[in-house]
DNA sequence: TCTATGACTCCGG
DNA sequence: CCCGGAGCCATAG
């Protein structure tokens, strides 16, 4: 079933390999798979990835580094910590050095 | 088959 | 400089 490969799983697989302590965002997720202008759909996908402990959502974020999905997480600012455990630091739910924490798919 | 929605992004006022 | 609207594609109903 590699090639049948759905949106969401190949969204779920580049996010699984974004390393500890990196973050990236949508629109590189996006742009990685092909579908460049289908941001929101990554964004979607991790909507349906909610519950999934194999996908690390709380490690993409939006290309000014803003965690636009926190909201999203069981707790008002679990993203927030998740990310702060890993090392990154957050502030105003914005990732402090964003570029340099920033992982691009590959 | 068509319409509505969205964890984005870009452009304009 | 800050705020708002339109465009975009894929999934669900």
């Amino acid at each position: 079933m590699a090639d049948n490969e759905n949106f969401f799983e190949k969204v779920y697989e580049v996010v699984r390999r974004i390393p500890e302590g990196k973050v990236t965002s949508y629109g590189a997720i996006a742009n990685h798979l092909g579908t460049a202008r289908s941001a929101r759909m990554v964004g979607w996908a991790m909507n349906a990835c909610a519950g999934r402990d194999d996908v690390p959502a709380h490690r993409v974020v939006n290309r000014n580094g803003v965690l636009t999905g926190k909201f999203h997480f069981q707790g008002t600012n679990l993203m927030q910590q998740l990310l702060e455990n890993e090392g990154i630091r957050v502030e105003d739910n914005q990732v402090v050095d964003f570029d340099q924490h920033f992982w691009h798919p590959h």
